[in-house]
DNA sequence: GTTAGCATGTAAGGAGTTACATGATTTT
DNA sequence: AAAATCATGTAACTCCTTACATGCTAAC
């Protein structure tokens, strides 16, 4: 996660350490932030596996500042651990990180992970209904109405998607069209 | 967290960490689960603290169970962490835990837990609609998708927050009513 | 010149997970 | 008798946080 955060950002421009943990602050605002406890170890971990390099070892007059850089390696890390979407139950974040990078994937892999999105989604709404259900008369109101809600925001966010994915589908289409008619013109 | 629910489902009715998983997973179902990995070494933790205390120890026939019940320090326990909700960014789940043993709370508790759920949620609202209205032009159409639908979902807890303080406040005001009609027809 | 913010790092610890190991009891 | 599931536990590991330590640079 922090590793996927990590070489997205550089992807935009290099950076230190600092300015990465503010432009995640910037994007990710109140979804996630990390510590810089872990991301200075991640950066070191990252250097030494050869995701990044470092741009100013020794830079400019002396002061200490390290600009980290992606590198080949670290491209090809990076769209791994994007598609590697947990199919997980709570990986809320895991796709909000992943969407904050969409610029970056195809719009096949756009919609192929919003798509997985959706179906553990559509999952744990599944979940939900049966367990209202079974448990109506046993459980308090307050778990009622946990429960309840639980289901109209996974709802909510199930629809949200259909309108990406329907978005994205009309974005691929207008692509070929144009593409299409570009080929008619010149053949 | 896993302290606070496992003396909450324990004050229900005494059981085994088996069983304890079960409950855990029928009421908080998809919001959140844990492995015996981290159950089982937390109940021994609670013994050895005396917030649990083992029911019979060398059971029936021979049938290996450690059937568990909180004691008096443990229901001191729970009443000390229930209130010690963090006014974190990101602790969802734990004011849904939380929820999930209102109905071993005291009104005002509840009222109170709910109004600090609420502040936080407002907090992330706000934050989000500076951020928009500040990153607007920078950021790509995904982030400004997911800062918006960001925006949508906290609010829409708001308001179910809102509704279920309403409904509190109205039965605390009946209980009082009632009271004080009680007390006027004695008087 | 001192406060605030920039910049990097380490050590210890928290809160869990996965994988493994073991054996009893119930169901088919 | 085999398979499922009940039941408990440990060891290693993941991924993060907090608290601490250090020093530089800009602004007031």
């Amino acid at each position: 996660m922090l590793d996927l955060a990590i070489l997205g950002l550089l992807k935009e421009g290099s950076m230190h350490g600092y300015q990465l943990k503010k432009r995640l602050a910037e994007t990710l605002g109140p979804f996630w932030q990390v510590s810089y406890g872990s991301l200075y170890p991640a950066l070191k971990r990252l250097q030494s596996q050869g995701a990044v390099e470092v741009v100013f070892p020794e830079g400019h007059v002396g002061r200490r500042k390290n600009v980290y850089r992606v590198t080949d390696a670290g491209e090809e890390r990076f769209s791994r651990l994007v598609e590697e979407a947990a199919a997980d139950r709570d990986d809320d974040n895991g796709f909000r990180v992943r969407l904050a990078f969409f610029r970056y994937l195809k719009p096949e892999t756009r919609i192929g992970l919003m798509e997985r999105r959706r179906a553990v989604l559509q999952a744990r709404s599944a979940d939900l209904k049966e367990r209202l259900a079974a448990y109506r008369e046993r459980v308090d109101s307050y778990t009622l109405s946990l429960m309840r809600h639980g289901m109209d925001s996974t709802q909510h966010d199930i629809r949200w998607l259909d309108d990406m994915i329907d978005a994205e589908r009309k974005a691929v289409r207008h692509r070929r069209r144009r593409a299409a008619t570009k080929e008619g013109a010149s053949s």
